[in-house]
Parts: structure tokens; sequence; C-alpha cells
RNA sequence: GUGGCUAUAGCUCAGCACGGUUAGAGCACCAGAUUGUGGAUCUGGGUGUCGUGGGUUCAAAUCCCACUAGCCACCCCA
């Protein structure tokens, strides 16, 4: 009779369940070591934020602002434009001038662990609402800031036991050296334009240095012949570049040289790199990826300040890890399952679950089901130990201690409780 | 934004090509198999808008149309 549709969770998000949720945590919890081994300090920043953050600090002609962007509607004419955070680091850079960390000694490591959203069309591994971790260095330019940052997040993933990545390097140059270089790609590509998909013609005036990685059949065969960036940096850029490899080198650290790697973001200068995984195809294959945004700050109006950074996907790196064989059992939620024998003895039962929990997670079954089906149940949850309560214990203020692994059960007072689970 | 696939029990699906008895299976869940004690086994327990709306027909889960939702792929990203 009353039948609604039951109400189902927005397109491209999903619920992350308890039997999935260990998993995560081991991976969250691998991120805040990393970054803490590395003396970064963690900090939340806003989910929502001005929506003029999010396009300068992106870039207007990115995927991510031109069609992706969860705006929000605003309260009057006069409220603030805002809209859902796609990623973090113009975020945290707000937050590092906002905060008053430029203030502090240079620079600020930091780090934050949190969801981002992207009105994408969803598909495997790609929701609109995902988690990141992120780490930004903010307020110092040396290329040994671009290696730590790239050390500390590989070591975050082998730790977790991810094998089969690959980490690709790049540089893009920077104010100095890139107009040039990017006067020289446009002459190539212009008299190629006919032969360019839709996007790429575009791109030849708005933002050439996407040419580089596009992934279209009929681009690829130009791609040989255009000039490399990394053929065309000032020496600035070519000594910070070779000091990043420099130090990579030392830490034993393997990459691959991608001279098109650009990345989807437009702050990014000079140093960028990408993760990848090789059991994920197509464009989806990144886990992450990050670089140097020394002209972000002064595109969002704050006084120039160099920084380098880190992001990468929570739902693809868990989705990897169980890819790749890497299980995590998950704990039982209890360790001591109470069972009163009829609900006669609930009021006994809870007692002896305050008793419990002065030392470990106790829970109490209060259904009214027989005391067979309530150790069926408990035998499925995998408790290790349950108290069994009937009207003789209760009276004698005793439970029946049961091992559900050997079978054992012992007699136990309710005042020694706390040291039988110590 | 473009394309493909799917929609039947809480979950995974069969049934649909040849429309026609009370629409099935497995899993999960609940109960029971002598007195208050588990994971095995056995037994019992399901009226579910067959995604929504319309059409064809004596008759539609089954054929036709529209819509909606989900999944997958392309683009791009994480």
């Amino acid at each position: 009779m009353p039948s609604i549709q039951p109400i189902k969770a927005a397109r491209g998000v999903r619920d992350i369940l308890p039997k999935d949720r260990a998993a995560w945590a081991v991976v969250e919890r691998g991120a805040v070591r990393a970054a803490r081994r590395y003396g970064y300090q963690d900090l939340l920043v806003p989910i929502i934020e001005p929506l003029e953050l999010i396009e300068r600090g992106v870039g207007g002609d990115t995927d991510v602002v031109r069609k992706e962007m969860y705006r929000l509607e605003p309260h009057s004419d006069s409220s603030a434009r805002l809209a859902l955070r796609p990623e973090a680091t113009a975020s945290v850079v707000r937050a590092y001038f906002e905060g008053g960390l430029n203030q502090a000694p240079q620079p600020a490591r930091l780090f934050t662990l949190g969801p981002m959203f992207r009105h994408d069309k969803p598909q495997y591994l790609r929701y609109r609402q995902f988690y990141q971790f992120d780490v930004e260095v903010i307020g110092d330019g040396a290329a040994p800031f671009d290696a730590e940052v790239i050390e500390m997040s590989k070591g975050w993933l082998t730790d977790l036991g991810l094998a089969r990545i690959s980490l690709e390097l790049n540089s893009i140059g920077d104010q100095a050296c890139r107009p040039a270089y990017l006067e020289k790609l446009t002459a190539y590509y212009r008299p190629l334009k006919d032969q360019l998909h839709y996007d790429c013609q575009r791109r030849i005036e708005s933002n050439p240095l996407r040419l580089l990685d596009c992934k279209e059949e009929q681009c690829q065969p130009f791609k040989s012949g255009a000039p490399k960036i990394t053929d065309n940096l000032c020496e600035a850029c070519a000594a910070h570049f070779e000091e990043v490899r420099r130090h990579l080198d030392a830490g034993g650290i393997e990459y691959r040289l991608n001279p098109y790697l650009v990345r989807g973001l437009d702050y990014y200068t000079r140093t960028v790199f990408e993760y990848q995984h090789t059991a994920l195809g197509g464009a989806q294959n990144a886990l992450g990826g990050g670089g140097r945004y020394d002209g972000l700050a002064a595109e969002l109006g704050y006084p120039a300040t160099p920084g380098v950074g880190f992001a990468a996907g929570l739902d693809r790196i868990v989705a990897m890890l169980a890819e790749e064989g890497e299980e995590v059992v998950p704990a039982p939620p209890a360790r001591v399952l109470v069972l009163p024998a009829t609900p006669e003895q609930n009021l006994a039962a809870a007692q002896v679950g305050r008793l419990c929990r002065s030392v470990v997670a106790c829970a109490v079954d209060y259904t009214s089901r027989s005391l067979k089906a309530k150790m069926r149940s408990a035998a499925k949850t995998g408790v290790p130990i349950v108290a069994i309560l009937g009207e003789d214990e209760a009276a004698r203020q005793v439970v029946q201690l049961r091992d559900m692994h050997s079978g054992e059960q012992a007699e136990t007072s309710w005042d020694r409780l706390p040291e039988a689970f110590a």
C-alpha cells in the first residue's frame, strides 16, 4: 500500500561500509604516519570554498572548472558564490595565508585528508565524491622539497604494499621559459590544426600545453615531432629539475621521465609527477600526482610564494591494494558479548556490560531470541568471548565466560570481570 | 557531453526468442531438531507494485513505445 520508491544514494557517490572500512583505515593511517615521519602537520580546510578560489586556483580552461564543478545556489543575490572543492591545494594555500602560517618558520609542511567533489559521469573507480590525501610544502622553492614530497608519497604507497605502480616525472618550466616554448609548440601545431580533434584545435590557442597529453588517436602521430619542453627549459628551471633528479637518484627513487606529462590543473610550474597503476587502464590509471606551483599564491591574490604538493585518491589506492591481494581482516566489533538467557536477565546483562567496558569493548544481545540463536549469531560475528547470564547466574552475580575458539567455559564473578580481561 | 549493457525476493540471478496453471533457485535472515550453550547437517518460514507509465492482446515478467535509474566504456581526471 504505502509504496514509494526507496530513497537511494545520490548518483556517483557511495557508502564505505564497515566491512571495507578497515582497509580504508589502513590506508589513512599509513598516510598520516608517512606525513608525520617527515614532520608534516595536519590541518582541516572547508569543503565549501568561494567559487573564485577554485576557478583561479585550478584554472579556467581545465575540465574540472569547465564542466565538473558543483556550484552552490546562492542564498541571495548579495551572498558569495560558493562551490564544493574539487581538490585541496588552493584551499590549503589560502589557509596558509589566512591562518598566518606564512609568519611561522618557513616552509610550512602540511597535510590533510578529506572528500573532493567533481561532477563527472560515474564509472569504475570514478566517483563524484572521492577522497584524497593531500600534502603541501609552502614557502620555499628549493628543489629538495620537490624530491621530499615525491619520496614521502612513494614511501607511503610502497609501505602499504603496492608494487605495481610507476612514477612519471617531468618539468614544465616557469614564467621565464614557458612562454617561448609555447610559441614554438603552437607554431608546430598550427599548420596541423585540421588534423587534430575538436578539443585540441581549441587548445592550440587556449591551453597549448595540454596538446601534449591528448589521448585521442588522431592526435598521436604529431606528438613525436613536437618540440619537447625539457629541451626548452631556461637555465634556472633546468638546474632545478636536475637537482630534483639528483635527490631522487640519491634516495633510490625510481622514476620514468615523461616529456608529455602535463597534469590536468593549470597551476603547476617546473616539477610535475604522477603515480600510475599497471592494473588500471585508460585515463583512469592515475592514483595520484602533484608538482610545484610557484605562481598559485599570486594567482589567488596573495604575495608570490612558492609551493610544492601531492594528492592521491584513496578510493583507487584501496581498490588497488585489494587487486594486489593485500587483505585487511576487520577486527570483531567487540571482544566480549553478553548473552542474557532470557529477557528476564536484560537488566543484569546491562550491568555486566558496564563492568566489562571499563577494560574491553563489550556488547550485549538484548534480542528476544533463544540462547541457541544468540550463540549462533555470536559465532558469526566472530566475537572471541561470550558471557552467558541465566537466572541462576544473575542471582549469584556471576557469568559463564566462554572462549568461542576453544569452547572452554568458566564461571567468573562480576567483581572479577575487569581483571579477567586485563 | 557521446556510446553500450542492465532493471524479477534483502542480495546474486533464472524465467522472457515459442505471451496462458498459485513467478522460481541459491545466499542471507528467522524459527525448530527434549530440559539455558555456537559455526556442520536436517526441517520449516516469501503476496515480490516482475523499475515507472502507456500500448498490442481474451490474456503481458514475457511483445512494442516512452521515461527513469544503475552499471560499464570514451573524453578527462583521483
